[in-house]
DNA sequence: GTCTATAGCTTGATAGAC
DNA sequence: GTCTATCAAGCTATAGAC
């Protein structure tokens, strides 16, 4: 579980996990300049993401992949070198994000304000929920070369959340729950529910489990009000 | 993920998901009677969950379980008809509790007796750590035979939870939130950490999720169904 | 109860035509 | 940029010897 707030004995890792366009024998493009290739790509990546998340990583092969695509394995092995290549690629941009909410979080002091990053955490985990779907469930994605950058990363969220740098095994387990929880919540949303809704309940059991003011839930009215667990 | 709590489209399933001990070419029991070959198949239902839990059930295979075991796949499909049917088997006892908790569950009435029943279940999520990683985490596992006939069972749980049968958007987050909590906080503990703290601090967060007392004598905070009636 | 041997299929990945 | 053709390796599962 890649997303697992702790793992025992990791080192930091290559940090290169760029969606760097692998370009195959003929060497079409090199660069960041859009061509044709480019939007195939990015139908790579969805339909990728797609099976990925519904049947997992090492239960997806690179033929259904290619069959939903309408073309064939090797034409997938034009635009990624490896299926783990595919898996960074789809990866990179969530993991951008969660960066940038970390470097954000640096600063973060007050409960207000680890509130509202929270906030940003539920925000980007809605985001990406597809892609939280896998990198949360997959065992097998843990074992993927390309994934091992990720874990670090989200680690140093942990004390951001908590509100210290050193922290007990109870404090630890409260930010697991809470990030668990924001991701069951959001990811196991079925069609029929309002995405709003999802969301800000999401987010006030986060702040429950941390002990952290709820209020400024940035919804409707109605919806913030609901799930203060109790009257009064 | 078999444990999600609400999945759209799903029959009913054929309940028979016994762990029958399938007998190969020889017949040499088929009853209840203990042999040696019972102790043989316990190892290899420990084994195989060791293996399933880390790697995830599409990425074991049946010969790493074998190799594991110290014999051949062929040995292991004696006891075993399908790697299914393994799966199946390591899922039963698991699958028998939670049919427990929820038969005991269907009495429940006051928050007091909802807050028991969420510790039930952290205890039961905590005895069966390892499976749960698998149950939970792992996509693949859903697409298992075997494994059709857990989800509704599991889905019953939810109305129980949550202290009502009809549920809105909300309600059902929040118990999604809560059941994933309590996943996360026992299944990322790390053996560092003080068990019964790891225990206490799940069960605690689930009932914060769930605005339920967390304290036995402590609170006479009454709290109705959860999420009816905000503080408006 | 465990073995060898193997069938039959699918996988990830490559080479080279067009 | 997509194809056909192909590969070695891996997989689940079976048959039958011991």
């Amino acid at each position: 579980m890649v997303w697992s707030v702790i793992e025992p004995g990791e080192k930091g890792q290559d940090p290169d996990t760029g969606p760097e366009p692998h370009v195959g024998h003929g060497q079409p493009h090199a660069g960041h300049t859009p061509h044709a290739g480019d939007q195939t790509r990015a139908r790579i990546l969805s339909v990728a993401l797609e099976l990925i998340a519904d049947h997992g990583f090492a239960a997806t092969s690179t033929r259904e992949i290619a069959e939903r695509l309408g073309f064939t394995k090797a034409a997938l092995y034009y635009h990624f070198r490896t299926k783990d290549d595919l898996l960074a690629a789809i990866v990179g941009p969530a993991m951008a994000d969660l960066e940038a909410l970390i470097e954000r979080g640096r600063a973060v002091r007050t409960p207000e304000e680890r509130r509202d990053l929270v906030k940003g955490y539920v925000d980007l985990v809605a985001t990406h929920a597809d892609l939280i779907r896998v990198l949360a469930s997959d065992p097998s994605v843990k074992e993927s070369a390309g994934l091992h950058a990720a874990l670090p990363v989200f680690r140093r969220l942990v004390p951001l959340l908590a509100g210290a740098d050193e922290l007990d095994t109870a404090q630890r387990t409260r930010v697991r729950a809470a990030l668990t929880a924001v991701h069951g919540a959001l990811v196991q949303a079925q069609p029929a529910d309002d995405p709003e809704i999802v969301r800000a309940t999401a987010f006030e059991a986060a702040c429950a489990v941390l002990g952290l003011p709820a209020e400024d839930a940035g919804g409707p009215a109605e919806v913030a009000a609901v799930g203060k667990g109790g009257p009064g």
